[in-house]
DNA sequence: CTGAAAGCGCTTACAG
DNA sequence: CTGAAAGCGCTTACAG
C-alpha cells in the first residue's frame, strides 16, 4: 500500500490541497461541512502526514537526539527512560546513540544528528572526551544543546548535574563520624569531572575532619569495566594495605560490588572489616549482600529535567535565553555496608 | 548560524546545484577540478545536507524504529546496544521508545514511527498485547516489521526469538538430574508467549520425567515489579508448602531474586532448602549471594541479528522476500544456587 | 470560505 | 562536462 497523501484526499473530494490540509489542522476559515468530510476520509484511509515533508517545510523535525556512553547501564538507562518519557509528552521523538566512551563514535554521532536536523541534542560525555569542538558545532548550527552528568565544564550551554563533590563528602563523612579512619578512594579515570569531583569531595572530607590524605589508599579505575576493575583494586588494596585500612568509597556501584564481592570471596567482613559506599544506587546495590550504602542519584528525574531544560530552548529559538544549570538532590542511602 | 545549503554553496562558486549536487556525491560526471573546488568550499563551510531534504527526495529516512516495553532492564537494553551497534555500521540511526507495558502507547508509538516515516520498525511486544492490529497497520503501509522475544506467533513477518520452551525444559531437566522433585514455578502473565512457552517447558520435562503437575506449585507474577512479584510470591510458596518444596525455577532473574531475597532473609539455605533457577543472565546474578544458576539469554547478539534481519528486507524493498524466525541459542548458566 | 502559488532543500532524468 | 527543470509532500501568505 503506497502512503496516502493530501493530494489524494484533495483529488477524491474534488476540493483543494491547501483546504484539506486546512481542514485537517483545524484552521478556523475552513466550513465545518468541509472538515467534517476530510477528517472522515482522511481517517478511513488511515491518512499519516509524510514527516519528511513536514518537517522540510517547518524546518523543525520533532526529534530530539541523545548521546549516551552506553545503554547498558542502570543509571542511563534510566536518564534516557525519563528523557523518552517526558519527550512523548510533548510529541517529540528520541533518537538514541551511545558513543562506547570512544571520541571519534561521539563526533560521528553529533554530525548524524546535526544533519538529521534534530531540534536539540543531549549529551553526556564518554570518559574519553576532552576536545568539545563538536558541542561548539552544535551551537554554531543554533540547535539547543543540554549537557548531563558528565559534562565539560568549559562548555557554554545548560547544564544538569548533580553536586558531586557535594554528595562525595557527605559519603566520607559519614564513614568519619562512623569512626572509619583509613578510608581508601577507587576513583575514575583522570579526566571526567565526574571523577575529579567524587575524588575532590573525598578529600575534602577527610582534610576537614584532621585526617590525613595518603596517596596510597587511591586507586584508578579506568578499564571501562567498572565491576573488574573495582575486583582488582580489592586485591591491590588489600595485598597492600593489609588490616590497615577500614573503609572504601567507590566511584560508582558497579566498582564497590567488584570490591565486595572480593572481599567477601576472601573473608573479609563487611562492615566488620572494610566498610563500603558505593555511588548512584543501582538497583543492584540494594539486592547484594551485604546490601550497599550507596549515593542515590535521581536518574529518572534528570532525565525528565534534561528534556524540559532543551525543550524550554527549542520553544525559545531565535530569542536568546541564558543558560542554566540545574543541581540533582542526592542523598546517602545507608545500608549494611557501613 | 544559519545552515549551508547547495544554493550558497553554488551560487559562491558560480555553478548550478545539480552539479553541486553531483560533486558532493562524486557522480563521474562531473570534472575533477568542480569536485575539488565544491568538496573544499563544503567543507570549509561546514556543509550538512539537509535530511528531512533528502528523505523526502529519496523517500528514505535513514531511521528505524525500536519499541520496547522498558529501557530500564538489563535485557532489553543489552537488544538495543546491539541493534544501535549495528545500524551504525549502516548508518542507519534508531528512535528508542517505551511502551511501559501498556498497549496504548504501544499503538500510540507505532503511529509516530509510520508517520515519521521511519525505514522499518523493530518491536518487543508489551505483556498486554492481545490485538495486534497496529501490527498489521505497519505491513499494510509497507514498512518492514521485525519482532523480537515477545513476538505474536499470529502475526506473520520476521522474528528473531529463543526458544523458550526448550530452554525452560533443560533447565528443569536439570533440577530433577540433580535430585530435585518438588519443583515450584513463578511464571509470568498469562498472555505473553514467553510465559506461556516457559511454562509449556517446564510443564513437559516435569511430566517427561514422571514428576507429576502440581498446579499449587505455580504462582503467577503479573505486577510489572519482577522484584516483588518473586519476593511475594516466594513468601507464599513457603506459606504453603514450608519444606514440601526444593526448587524453584523463575520466569525472569529478577523473579528469581526477588525469591532469592526473601529466602535470605528468613534463614532458608539455598540451594540445600531450595534451589533457584532464573532466566536470561542479567549481570546481578552472577554477583548476587548465592549466585545464580540461570539461562543465558544472548541480547547484544539478539540486538545485532534484528537489525541485520530487518536491514534486509529494507534493501529488498519491493521484492517479496519470505519472512523468517532465527532462533537465538540460549545456554544453562551453573552457579551456586543449584 | 476556498484555492493557486511559492517554496522548504534536495536528487536525478534529460537535454545540450 | 554542465545545468534547467521537475518533483518529493507539505504549509501558509495572499488573493478572491
Amino acid at each position: 500500500m503506497k502512503a496516502i497523501t493530501l493530494k489524494q484526499i484533495a483529488e477524491e473530494l474534488n476540493i483543494s490541497v491547501t483546504t484539506v490540509s486546512k481542514a485537517l489542522k483545524d484552521y478556523p476559515d475552513v466550513s465545518k461541512k468541509t472538515k467534517k468530510q476530510v477528517k472522515e476520509l482522511a481517517k478511513k484511509l488511515n491518512y499519516i502526514p509524510n514527516a519528511s515533508a513536514v518537517n522540510l517545510r517547518t524546518q523543525q523535525t520533532k526529534t530530539i537526539g541523545v548521546i549516551v556512553p552506553t545503554t547498558v547501564h542502570h543509571f542511563f538507562a534510566t536518564v534516557i527512560k525519563g528523557i523518552i518519557k517526558a519527550a512523548k509528552k510533548k510529541d517529540y521523538m528520541v533518537i538514541l546513540m551511545q558513543s562506547e566512551e570512544d571520541v571519534e563514535q561521539e563526533i560521528k554521532s553529533v554530525d548524524l544528528l546535526i544533519s538529521k536536523g534534530v531540534d536539540g541534542i543531549m549529551i553526556s560525555l564518554s570518559n574519553k572526551t576532552q576536545n568539545f569542538d563538536h558541542l561548539e558545532k552544535i551551537k554554531n548550527h543554533d540547535i539547543p544543546l543540554v549537557l548531563f552528568d558528565k559534562i565539560s565544564k568549559i562548555t557554554d550551554c545548560s547544564k544538569v548535574v548533580i553536586n558531586d563533590q557535594k554528595a562525595a563528602y557527605e559519603a566520607v563523612e559519614y564513614l568519619i563520624k562512623k569512626g572509619y579512619k583509613r578510608i581508601a578512594h577507587f576513583r575514575g579515570d583522570l579526566n571526567p569531572q565526574v571523577s575529579i569531583d567524587r575524588f575532590l569531595g573525598y578529600k575534602k572530607a577527610l582534610l576537614n575532619n584532621n585526617i590525613e590524605f595518603d596517596p596510597s589508599l587511591v586507586y584508578i579505575c579506568n578499564n571501562n569495566d567498572d565491576f573488574n576493575d573495582g575486583h582488582a583494586s580489592a586485591k591491590k588494596l588489600i595485598d597492600m594495605h593489609g588490616k590497615n585500612v577500614d573503609a572504601l568509597f567507590a566511584i560508582t556501584d558497579m566498582v564497590a560490588i567488584g570490591a565486595l564481592k572480593y572481599f567477601n570471596d576472601n573473608g573479609i567482613k563487611i562492615p566488620k572489616d572494610i566498610a563500603i559506599i558505593g555511588f548512584s544506587n543501582w538497583f543492584m546495590s540494594s539486592v547484594i549482600t551485604p546490601t550497599l550504602t550507596t549515593i542515590d542519584q535521581p536518574g529518572y528525574k534528570m532525565g525528565k529535567t534534561v528534556f524540559k531544560l532543551l525543550y524550554k530552548e527549542i520553544k525559545a529559538k531565535n530569542v536568546d535565553i541564558p543558560y542554566e544549570t540545574i543541581e540533582m538532590k542526592t542523598s546517602l542511602v545507608i545500608r549494611e555496608s557501613t
